[in-house]
DNA sequence: TCTATAGTGTCAATCAATTGTCGATATTTT
DNA sequence: AAAATATCGACAATTGATTGACACTATAGA
């Protein structure tokens, strides 16, 4: 009752939406997009549905339709639009976009952006750029559009000589630490699914773990992040303490590891059988066979994981 | 009630909410933001709560606010504001924090609480221990009374055989990523002083990284975490590259490992003069004499930290 | 193929409001 | 005595509003 409702400035509407101040008066007064009320001097005060219909209209011409023909939508529909263009099928290939190309240039550009600020060591400029990528994708889109293929970027440019360990260090650091106060929304019901997740024994790279954790907390599930080379029969006690319904590795750097395998089969047979387990990570098809061999779920890309943890969520409940 | 309410001086808080004493002042008096009680001799003295509050304020502004917008918003609002620029999902947490039952709270207690929630691997729970310190103890008291304490603790009962390894994983990420999260927010000004935070090479418990990071994000240090095993040269680069003010190593484990002293060597030897190394961590005094040597700041406890901070911090301006 | 036109984003200029900084001087603290 | 603080008023810098112009793009039509 007593919420006096939060205003914003043209400022900090900016930052929120990503369109520039010149973009948000235009707009207005050639479509009305928003109506803002004016403070006592004159400037424009946002309320909260206006940021949220910018934000819509920023994604809706993200996605190639132009503001004239999309400023006069009703908020519900500029939803319906984005759902239908993205959301619908995590299949996620608009492929019917006359416009995909839009998307794919957008988020190469983004790509490119965050390696510029990778090798310049700029921290807050690639927050900046996270940002930007979070209002424009959304946070799965984040993820697969921007952070994947920049780990990739990353990973190739180390390899090449181009970037040293401080810019992959610095850059794992900043995404782990902006993953985890992004989906850091623990507040989750106690009655959502839980999932743990881990690398195996001897697994050091434990960003793959972030990126899961994040996606599983973006899908609805409690998370338990149980950090990085934890032996099978402690994972077993977590899962079991926390009634998991799911555990997840991630097994991102070498590909012919026999511990890997041993430990996966270890796993398997301490774990009760009602829990199912699943693999993914670059390295992860390496160890095909064990994973077949144990019943386990290899996904092998973000949408997989996304599905796995569609079909686990009812699983038994 | 026995402890005398801690006040901070104009200084001070200026250190930490990155504004200067001019705007404190003219803040005050033309907003209102807060109000601190006076000395004797009519100087200004800060509560923790005015301190939290005007480094609201100041994240706020960081996302484009402008203070006359939001000078006259209550703290709970401010909050608020802040969830939504960053969170996006913010409703979901309609924060039950009722923790207003400020019964003797005294920090044996709490640390005793997180234990019980660690040895259960309730990670919401200990998370709600910390909330509830950070409540009551303020960010630093957080640190120093609970997290510093609660680790020396498990350490202690995994030593015995009393935990194990999971509940010491689980622990340590719930610790980095609150700790993460809290101390990420600060975006302080580009002018505030930069330190550099790692581990030397071959070191990879990282949580003290985290905990300095924290404690000098709160003395209003820009951070960057560096990573954990990072070789000193690569530690050089990145504090030239972002004009560092000062570089910190946490050294916790082996206690006498000869790598750990040529790598003290080597970041000496490449390091400008003009940046101090800091080392601590538990294990960090085993060093002393390579610390002496080349004349680094050995800190062996929080208080020393914060001193070497702040003489640190006009350094070489 | 070329051109006209509509749709968009950006810019410049100007005025007004907001906000940060400074100087002068008196007082307090160390 | 030196350093830090308080107060007040003045001033400078930044930000925002408004308007009109301009540049770029895509497309319809000649």
């Amino acid at each position: 009752m007593s919420s006096p409702p939060l205003r914003h400035s043209v400022q900090s509407v900016s930052r929120r939406t990503g369109l520039s101040p010149h973009v948000l008066r235009v707009w207005e007064k050639r479509y009305s997009t928003v109506q803002p009320e004016r403070s006592h001097g004159n400037q424009r005060l946002y309320s909260e549905a206006d940021v949220e219909r910018l934000i819509l209209l920023r994604r809706a011409i993200e996605l190639g339709h132009s503001i004239g023909t999309i400023a006069h939508l009703t908020s519900p529909q500029l939803k319906a639009l984005l759902a239908k263009a993205t959301g619908d099928l995590p299949s996620a290939a608009p492929d019917k976009a006359k416009h995909a190309r839009s998307e794919s240039v957008n988020s190469r550009k983004l790509v490119d952006e965050a390696l510029r600020k990778v090798a310049a060591m700029d921290v807050g400029g690639l927050e900046a750029v996270f940002d930007n990528a979070l209002i424009v994708f959304g946070k799965m889109g984040l993820i697969t559009q921007l952070i994947g293929p920049l780990l990739s970027e990353i990973g190739a440019r180390w390899r090449s000589g181009e970037l040293q360990i401080a810019h992959e260090h610095l850059a794992s650091e900043a995404i782990r630490s902006y993953l985890g106060s992004t989906f850091r929304q623990f507040a989750i019901h106690p009655s959502a699914p839980l999932i743990v997740i881990t690398t195996p024994a001897g697994q050091l790279h434990d960003l793959g773990i972030w990126i899961a954790g994040a996606a599983a907390s973006n899908m609805g599930w409690r998370v338990t992040i149980a950090g990085a080379s934890l032996p099978a029969e402690e994972v077993v006690r977590i899962a079991q303490v926390q009634e998991a319904k799911a555990v997840a590795l991630s097994i991102i750097h070498p590909g012919n590891d026999p511990g890997v395998d041993s430990e996966l089969r270890r796993l398997r047979r301490m774990l009760p059988a009602s829990i199912p387990i699943i693999v993914g990570g670059c390295a992860a098809v390496s160890y095909r066979e064990t994973i077949d061999a144990i019943g386990a779920r290899l996904v092998e890309s973000f949408n997989d994981f996304t599905e796995a943890l569609e079909e686990f969520r009812q699983g038994r409940n």
